[in-house]
DNA sequence: ATTACCGTGCTGTGATCACAGTATAGTCAG
DNA sequence: CTGACTATACTGTGATCACAGCACGGTAAT
């Protein structure tokens, strides 16, 4: 239990929700990969805890559906087929999109500043070319959810984190080993669409730039043809 | 862990689990009362189980704010004041909307039976008047979940369940000491129109349907004055 | 060389113990 | 009778132990 204490907020949260949180960052940005086995000694191990928190932070995970748990009692990084994937791609545009949408109503000027922000250091980031893909994977998760916290609804950025724990890996374990995403550059125009949707209050435009966003992303992932089934 | 394995299935499933499910049954119902507190060695022992799967159980809870923690670190049943209940109407109406709406596209014939018996079973116990308030709910419950299914997206009636767990609570702490929702019968119009709208597969009538049937019921609770803030 | 088999190690799960913090009831002083 | 204070009991959290089940590596027999 000594040294994550360190790297997070050693202040009166749980050490299960502490290491839940950094789990969920790690699925997002792919750090796992589909498949991979999580060991919850190993885990707990790594992250100089027990097992207990690790125990907690898993079970919250398996419940989300973030992770699951094979037949065998494994604990292990789903890997969604074609079938879950195209589900979950309809549910992140209906739902983020609706986050965009209330976005445009509900946003303060200094929610556009962070937006416009956030887009401005992705594309920086993503013109600087070498790039590290990790950094520019996170820039990315930056501005959406800057973008989906001006909806002013905690209740929905819960739900859309949800879709995110599912989609992360997926996503991640392509982006890892393709940087055709980040030289395409499509991925920039959606976003500054969204700015200037939020920019003139255009609930319609928000919605629809963010689904072009995760339509294009997903059309990308399902030609790779990696996914089963 | 004695008895709990007899009400139970007894089979493979983890304690933690059960006691999940069951804990989310009863807050759906809404036996537990908003700021009720719960404790986890006599959730334990009233279950006839350890303290362990209770405390897996409200950590998943508490996880996706179906129970909440005290600044005193007391568990207890969150009680929404009216912004959060008012943000929680308006994703309900949105969420719970689509799923009507693919569910008039995706339904099945099998699925067409089971609605309509669902709705059937709802309305003739309410006529029944004197009815266990209890059954109703639970009726009522049973017509939404089916609809709901048959949009054949699990993770989205999952994120529907979730949203259930946060509403269950206020919609049944007032139901339980007002029967004008049963017997206002206005609720049996809404389910009606939704089973039309799916037989003719029109997925906009369907989402209206749901939708004013969700804003009718939270149109109620708010006319209460009930809740804080 | 290949296949069947057995044993060791690791898996998650449940239970119990230890501990620091807080609410509460009971008591004593005013 | 009302007030404050103290002590007890109870809270969730973290750690450790025990156990049944499965995976996997090594070995032996064909």
């Amino acid at each position: 239990m000594a040294f994550l204490a360190q790297t997070l907020s050693t202040r009166d949260t749980p050490l299960g929700q502490s290491v839940c949180m950094l789990l969920s960052e790690r699925l997002i940005a792919g750090q796992y990969k589909p498949h991979e086995k999580l060991s919850l000694r190993k885990v707990a191990a790594g992250l100089g805890v027990s097992m207990m928190p690790v125990r907690e932070a898993v079970s919250r995970l398996v419940a989300e559906g973030a992770l699951e748990v094979t037949p065998n009692k494994a604990v292990r990084v789903p890997l969604l087929d074609l079938k879950r994937f195209r589900e979950l791609t309809a549910l992140r545009i209906e739902i983020e999109g609706m986050a965009a949408g209330w976005a445009a109503l509900a946003r303060d000027k200094a929610d556009l500043i962070a937006i416009a922000a956030a887009e401005k250091a992705f594309r920086r980031e993503r013109s600087e070319g070498r790039a590290q893909l990790a950094t520019t994977v996170a820039m990315n998760q930056e501005f959406h959810f800057t973008l989906y916290r001006a909806a002013k609804s905690p209740m929905l950025t819960q739900i859309i984190i949800g879709l995110w724990l599912k989609a992360g890996p997926i996503l991640n374990f392509d982006m890892v080993r393709n940087d055709a995403w980040v030289s395409s550059g499509v991925g920039e125009r959606y976003h500054a669409a969204a700015l200037a949707a939020l920019h003139c209050r255009d609930s319609a435009a928000a919605r629809a730039a963010i689904a072009g966003d995760i339509q294009q992303t997903s059309d990308r992932i399902v030609s790779l043809g990696q996914l089963p089934e």
